[in-house]
DNA sequence: AACTATTAATAATA
DNA sequence: TTATTATTAATAGTT
C-alpha cells in the first residue's frame, strides 16, 4: 500500500523514519479502536516512539484495568473458560477467597475462646487443650516479667522515698531545735510562749515528698500489701515461670 | 477494503464478528511488529476477545518491561484517576479492608498461641490469661463429657459382650454334654473315643462374639486400664470441671 | 500536510 | 479455519 514495496527492517533515513511512523501509529491505533468496536474485544496498545515519546489506545479508556486483566491472566492463567468477560469476576474470587480464609479464622478464634465446641472431635479438643496451655504458660511468664520488673521499679522509687523523708526529717528536728532555742531567748527576753502552735506543724512535714506523693504513696502500697495481685483471682500460679 | 463500507459499530452477526475479529487481530498484531521495526518504537498490544482469551504483542517479546515503562511513565497521570468512580476502586478498597481484617485475626491468633507477647501490655496479658483460662476450662469440659460419654457407651458395650459370652458360654456348656452323652452312647455303642478331639474346639468358643470380637477388646481395654489418660500428659486437672 | 499511485487489508463468499 | 476475490483502506513517495 504504497508506491512500492517495503522491506520490514528499520527505515535509515531519520526524516522518513519519523513520518512514517507518524502516519502508520495513526493507522494502528484505528485499527486498534475499529477492531475493538466491530468485534467488542478489549485492547490496550502502547507505543514508544524512538525517542520515548508516549501513545496509547485503550478500549474504554481504563487501561489499567485492562493491564490488570492482563497482570491477573498471564500470572496463574486462570480458568481459560472465564465465563464472565469482565475483569468483575476475578476480583469476586479473590474477594470470596479473602472471605474463606476470614471464616476459617474466626472459626479457630472461636475455639481459642472456648466456643463453638461441639464441632470438635475428642483429638481436636485435645490438640486444643494443649495449645492453649502453652499459650497460658507463656503468657502468664511474660506477664510475671513484666510485674517483677514493676515491682522492682516501685520499690526502687519506694525506697528513694524513703531517703529523701528521712533527710527531710532531719532537717526537721534542727529546724526544731533553732526554733526551741528562739523560743528559749523569746522566753527569757519577752515572756512569751509560742511553741503551743509549732507542734501541729511537724506531722505535715513527716509525710511529704513535695510532687512525689503520689507515686511514693503508690509505692508503698505495692511494696506492703501488693495489691496487683487481686486483679486476676482464682489464679494460683500465676508466679511460676 | 473489502466488498463495501463498514460501519463503525459492532458486528452483531456473531459468526460474522467472529471472523472479522480473525483477521482483524492478525492484521493488528502485523502492522503493530512492522511499526515496531520499521519505526524503531517499542510496542504493546493487549487484545481480550469476547470470550476473554488474550492475544498480545510486544517488541522482542517483554511484556513486562514495557508495561513497567508505561506504568512510570503514566505514574502522575494514574495518580489523578486513582479516584474515578470505576467499580475498581470499591473493589480494592473492599480487598485491602479485608487484607486489614485478616492481618487483626492473624494477630490475635498469634496472641492466643502465646506467641508476640512483647507488645502487649499488663492490662492486655492479664485479659488473654482471663479469656484463655476461661477457654480451657470450657474444653475440658467438653472434653471431659465426650470421654465420660465414650466411657459409658464401651461399658454399655463390654456388658453386652459380656452377656452374650456368657450365654455362648452355656450354649456350649449344653453342647458338651450332648456331646458328653452321644460319646457315652456311642462308647456304649462302638467303643470309640473321640473326646481328645472335642477339647481343643472349646477354647475358640469362649472367646467367641462373632463380628463383633474386635471392639469387644477395645470395651475391654478401656474399662481396665483407662489407656486415653495417657494421651495427654502433664495436665493435671483435666478432670476437672 | 496534501496528493496519488500503489500495495495491503479485508468483507463477502465459498 | 482457510482460500478466493472484489473492494476499500492504508500509506510510501512525492509535492
Amino acid at each position: 500500500m504504497g508506491r512500492g514495496r517495503v522491506q520490514l527492517k528499520r527505515i535509515e533515513n531519520k526524516i522518513n523514519r519519523q513520518v512514517t511512523f507518524s502516519k502508520r501509529r495513526t493507522g494502528l491505533l484505528k485499527k486498534a479502536h475499529e477492531i475493538s468496536v466491530l468485534c467488542d474485544a478489549e485492547v490496550a496498545l502502547i507505543v514508544f516512539s524512538t525517542k520515548g515519546k508516549l501513545f496509547e489506545y485503550s478500549t474504554d479508556s481504563c487501561m489499567e484495568k485492562i493491564l490488570d486483566r492482563y497482570e491477573r491472566y498471564s500470572y496463574a492463567e486462570r480458568q481459560l473458560t472465564a465465563t464472565d468477560p469482565e475483569s468483575q469476576g476475578n476480583w469476586s474470587l479473590e474477594y470470596s477467597k479473602l472471605k474463606a480464609k476470614i471464616e476459617l479464622l474466626q472459626r479457630s478464634q472461636r475455639h481459642f475462646l472456648g466456643e463453638d465446641l461441639d464441632s470438635l472431635s475428642l483429638k481436636e479438643l485435645q490438640n486444643l487443650e494443649q495449645q492453649l496451655d502453652s499459650a497460658l504458660k507463656h503468657i502468664r511468664s511474660r506477664k510475671n516479667q513484666l510485674m517483677y520488673e514493676s515491682i522492682s521499679e516501685l520499690q526502687r522509687k519506694e525506697k528513694a522515698m524513703q531517703e529523701q523523708n528521712n533527710m527531710l526529717a532531719k532537717e526537721i528536728k534542727e529546724k526544731e531545735k533553732t526554733v526551741a532555742q528562739q523560743t528559749h531567748w523569746e522566753q527569757q527576753n519577752h515572756g512569751l510562749n509560742t511553741s503551743s502552735f509549732l507542734l501541729p506543724q511537724q506531722l505535715p512535714c513527716l509525710n511529704m515528698g513535695g510532687t512525689y506523693q503520689g507515686e511514693a504513696h503508690g509505692a508503698r502500697r505495692n511494696e506492703l500489701d501488693l495489691t496487683l495481685e487481686p486483679i486476676y483471682p482464682s489464679h494460683l500460679g500465676c508466679f511460676t515461670t
